[in-house]
DNA sequence: TAGTGGTCTAGACCACGAA
DNA sequence: TCGTGGTCTAGACCACTAG
């Protein structure tokens, strides 16, 4: 990475700057490598310590950085690839499915959920919190909402830890048939204690996947999943494995 | 809104500011609304404009507002559900599909296209360009790649405008029978190109579909298309329809 | 031309992690 | 304790839109 200087350019300086840094990182660090602190950063290309910021949020939005408090800035790992969804019935719980219960709890759901659900507004529903765990690292927090109606009475080991009460609610569901699935996935920004679980700030970038469950002819469940957007590209279909490599959105015009 | 004053709190100010104008959004105010400007905002919450603007940013992408230059800030409409993935075949240029064929050249694939394409690095594909627009706006711009290769010359209607020759070369293509597709799903921010086709400024965060369409045991074509991120929940499977209520994702802990 | 959001500056202090 | 990224300020000017 040279000492380039800036050069007048009718772009805003963040947006020139961006791709100087995307180029240096293509060809002059290796992953995990540490960058120079942002006040050099911003000296050695002669700019307020903003801009230089500014270029730095889209890179760690676009999955080239990591920054850390405390620690510093370094270059990310190409994405992972999480799927979210395959050919394979994936009902909760199935198979190779890398959630895990974390707690468990009875409560009304927010509206938006209830809708889904089909339950009246102020209905009490199984909320399930889980915790996906892919490459040894966090990459999704989920609320499993279950209606309390179909499944049978789980009373009896309310007095059990939220987890392990978790897990039976899951082993009831998984009882069920399931008969299709319907997925939606937009952008978010991390909740608080979302992003706790997930090792991020409040308000990180995360791509919120809201999955509906139904079986015999109503909505059996609804999960709602915040996934890392810095770490994570969600594969759906047939083939999830194959690696599609960095940065397919990075090119300057 | 009310004329309240941030008292001290553990929590930064643009956080808390941001869940003050998330309730007055859901309370005070009715889609397309014009909010007041940043200027008198920032004078009344008693903060500075950089941090308000911070607030602002974050509503932005979650889908709650939006900002124009020289315009103004202005109540968001929820998010449209927009179909990527259903049951039935999409093969590209399919029934229903709302793609609009833009232009069309012969080009050398960025190298992760090239790699998926299972093409040599350096072999030129057909590139079309195609627009997606729904409830009467731009939600996407695609770059779809077809490997010149199985499919018939084409070299015949060379000279015909790019947008002929790109709908020439989807007919082409929806001749082959489709076996799978293959899709992945992560955030980027708008190339210059891209913004311009979304009506959106440069690096404005969108939602990166690739999908790879199999066909004969190949890939017979690859589709890069970036959505709007503040405008678009992407849904996937059966039912695409049902309208899952505003902020799944916008309480505070 | 007036008003809006977008960019940029040069500081300051804070919260966190590691030594 | 020190160095890092995170937050915040009070200005300035620019680019765009609309009247």
């Amino acid at each position: 990475m040279g000492t380039t200087q800036l050069e007048a350019a009718p772009e805003p300086k963040y947006w020139h700057l961006k791709t100087v840094l995307t180029d240096a990182l293509d060809s002059e660090f290796a992953v995990g490598e540490i960058l120079p602190n942002e006040r050099d950063l911003a000296a050695r290309f002669g700019v307020a310590r903003a801009t230089l910021r500014q270029a730095l949020e889209q890179l760690e939005l676009e999955g080239r950085l990591q920054r850390r408090r405390g620690v510093g800035t370094t270059v990310a790992p190409p994405r992972m690839g999480v799927a979210v969804a395959s050919n394979d019935r994936d009902w909760p719980g199935g198979s190779a499915d890398a959630w895990q219960a974390v707690d468990s709890t009875v409560d009304v759901p927010p509206s938006a959920v209830a809708a889904a659900l089909e339950t009246a507004p102020d209905t009490e529903v199984n909320v399930l919190r889980r915790t996906r765990v892919s490459h040894g690292q966090p990459v999704a927090a989920e609320l499993l909402y279950v209606p309390v109606g179909p499944a049978p009475d789980l009373t009896a080991i309310d007095a059990a830890s939220g987890a392990a009460r978790a897990r039976a609610v899951v082993r009831e569901l998984q009882r069920l048939g399931l008969d299709g699935e319907d997925r939606a996935v937009e952008l978010g920004s991390a909740r608080a204690d979302d992003a706790k679980e997930l090792d991020r700030l409040p308000g990180a970038p995360v791509l919120v996947v809201t999955t509906r469950y139904f079986s015999r002819g109503t909505t059996a469940a609804v999960s709602v999943a915040t996934y890392r957007a810095d770490t994570c590209r969600l594969t759906f279909g047939d083939t999830a494995g194959v690696e599609i490599h960095h940065a397919p959105q990075t090119r300057a015009s």
